[in-house]
DNA sequence: GTCTATACGCTGATAGAC
DNA sequence: GTCTATCAGCGTATAGAC
């Protein structure tokens, strides 16, 4: 007597499955390179069946998508007004650099989407990242006000975050072919840390 | 009379044409998003006349790619090692942000490719651009022993300096929808500059 | 060199049997 | 819930008239 809303277990079973069988095609080739065969072939199902879980490939995109958000944004979310600023900031990099490692494919789902010119997601940026995006900008020009941080640029403090970590995720062939292919990201954090106490400790 | 070699004035202009409504579709698509029909469009041809000019859609890819890829790579090449170390890092820096700002569909266009996986480049990385990366490496740590930078992870550094600039690119949408979206990168050079003062200097 | 017409596989999505 | 069969439309690419 299942309804849409009280799923069975294999209905929830089914419908994780495929998210994550979509997280790994999407990621890999963007939302018009995706096909649904690639998406019900890689998550064991025939196609017709995967459209009875999900209407449409859109619904599984921003079904993804929206799923996903929270998970990625919680480590700027987390960024404390209280901790101790220049140890706040570089928690978040170790953080960000930590889901570039366990969590590639969602960085390169979301650097696909944006590259492209981000059709399904430009109202998540404008609205709900950029609100976010300016609490984060009070936090800093705070700790900046205050002398705990160097006077910088806030927004661009944030990109230059988001580039660096996401770039070991979203570039990884790269970084790859140039790295030791065994431990691409070897020494990348202790480079960052580098980089952004020198940045961020407060001159004279 | 003109042969497959000496192509007449028409050939050029369209060859040229092509390549260009190519970039523009490649670079907001992906390959696998782009269609021929979108291309010949663009380029005011029909499709069986662009695949008169280039014989298939990987074709006129791969020919946009050989093109680009010597200019891409150009302002990397242009690091003097007989130069000032730290402003010919800077120089570096600047030029790369110059090419996101007046060339952002060639940087879209590799970000793409680099982010699904490279499978039409993946040679160039791991020869050409490797090559061009040790030697880089080289610079570097000479500049390290010298004492005329600080000392630090050159690959990294290599990384950073291609993240932070092309993300102005990459992630346009997304910089613009947080910053003032008339010029979204303002700011930044200031940014860049001061990020690389503060990590090369030379320390005590 | 450029066009119309077309071949033919694959796309997203649906109908209907079980 | 899951399947086979099938749809119309679009994809790349080609043949052949002009």
């Amino acid at each position: 007597m299942a309804s849409e809303q009280n799923s069975t277990r294999i209905q929830k079973r089914n419908r994780a499955t495929i998210l994550d069988a979509a997280l790994d095609v999407f990621s890999q080739s963007g939302f018009n390179g995706a096909t649904v065969n690639q998406i019900a072939t890689s998550a064991g199902l025939s196609k017709p069946n995967l459209l009875y879980y999900y209407p449409s490939k859109e619904a599984i995109f921003t079904a993804l998508l929206s799923e996903l958000l929270d998970v990625w944004l919680a480590p700027l979310r987390a960024l404390d007004p209280q901790g101790e600023p220049i140890e706040e900031i570089l928690t978040y990099v170790r953080r960000k650099l930590e889901m570039s490692r366990d969590m590639p494919r969602e960085s390169r789902l979301f650097a696909n989407e944006i590259v492209q010119g981000a059709p399904r997601l430009n109202d998540t940026l404008s609205i709900d990242l950029r609100k976010l995006v300016d609490d984060t900008v009070i936090i800093l020009d705070n700790w900046m006000k205050q002398g705990k941080i160097a006077q910088t640029h806030p927004k661009h403090l944030l990109f230059s975050i988001w580039s660096l970590t996401q770039h070991y995720a979203d570039f990884e062939v790269q970084v790859r072919a140039l790295m030791s292919p065994q431990d691409p990201m070897d020494g990348a954090q202790e480079f960052l840390d580098d980089l952004y106490r020198n940045l961020l400790r407060p001159k004279g």
